[in-house]
DNA sequence: GTCTATAAGGAGATAGAC
DNA sequence: GTCTATCTCCTTATAGAC
């Protein structure tokens, strides 16, 4: 085991010294994480390898040693985005014996986070569509999809168990249902900021889902 | 007035020969819609002043006699894209005594729209990621929804009347929620392809919609 | 008006010194 | 392992020949 790191002082950041010796391993890591702040804060089209190596304080030369290519940082980047996100979600279910209440309250969390963290939504966008022009990273777009339905879809199922009630539609369908809505909500308020009418849209969705239970049995 | 056509024979793609004399404008409106073409096919990024240069059969440098920056043909190429969408929409409305078909045909129609042209659907949304992260395209995105808010409430508007009810809830939300799930849906779709789930949306805003109206009074 | 040539800069990737 | 220097390619934009 020679590869680890000699010293417990931070990264510099802004790479003018001799850079802390570190495993390939962590690097990995310490790039994919500046990689995610690059993305966040800049955008696909800016996420170059050069911001991305100057972000986590190394040399092109380092980056290029820990990942072969721009496009497999960019893939590890983006699934841990994704899985972070749904991760988030889950966190943010409500659930009670009042199925309005939880529906309500998860939405509000939801919606708080999106505006807390507008940047982390809009690169969910602009991965997506750098996905769908670049085949190699098609999957990326269908692990972020996946993932999200499946959020949403066991969303659904836990407040409606926990309410006593069953949904009288297909539950993979109103996933997708709620799923897009909240996609288009967010993508419409990033681009207007309009978080009044946002709202309002959150209660009808709310109301919309309320409305299709009944007792389960 | 000496810039005028001096010949009827079409351009020639390959840019190979001398090109016709043209005027600015003519000029113009080609490389709009050569624009417009690459854009559709190849995606944001890709519609590169070269790229747009030869699509059209002109050289690059008379694209910037045209254009004083790629900033400026894309732009005029974004406007007229969002509103030849924001026309079809409203060319797509259907209405008639019988609210909920006039909303599922409507949307059925819309629906056919974006699946015989994903690039379309495609590229709108990535001229919105785009303008989000680029400050002098702000208003392109701000176009964008703008139209198709409006779209949407006259739509819903339209079908109301003729069938003689009201909205039981504010028509720009309901319009917000309506552009939100579609916007939504058709990324998700794009992305997994499944038309099947994505129809099963449809009819479940459908059945939304109808349940939103009283009689009118 | 049209076109070639080129400037000027930024990108990904790599070779090779230390 | 780390870093500098560089290759090669592609971008926007422009100057100047025809």
């Amino acid at each position: 085991m020679t590869n680890f790191s000699v010293s417990s002082e931070p990264e510099r950041e802004g790479g003018c010294g001799r850079m802390v010796r570190m495993s390939s391993k962590d690097r990995r890591e310490e790039l994919i994480e500046a990689t995610i702040r690059v993305l966040v804060r800049d955008g696909v089209a800016r996420a170059t390898t050069r911001a991305i190596a100057a972000e986590a304080g190394v040399t092109l030369g380092v980056l290029h040693y820990c990942f072969t290519s721009r496009a497999e940082i960019l893939e590890e980047a983006a699934k841990r985005l994704t899985d972070r996100k749904a991760a988030a979600a889950r966190e943010a279910f409500a659930s009670g014996a009042d199925l309005r209440a939880s529906i309500a309250r998860s939405l509000r969390t939801f919606w708080t986070g999106v505006q807390a963290a507008p940047g982390e939504e809009q690169v969910g966008y602009e991965l997506t569509q750098y996905a769908l022009r670049n085949e190699e990273f098609e999957q990326v777009a269908q692990h972020q999809y996946e993932h999200y339905l499946d959020v949403h879809q066991e969303f659904l199922e836990a407040a409606a168990r926990s309410a006593g009630v069953e949904f009288t539609v297909p539950v993979p369908a109103l996933a997708r249902f709620v799923n897009s809505t909240l996609d288009g909500l967010s993508m419409c308020w990033l681009v207007d900021r309009d978080g009044k009418r946002a709202e309002e849209v959150l209660d009808l969705l709310t109301d919309y889902l309320v409305s299709c239970v009944a007792p389960a049995g």
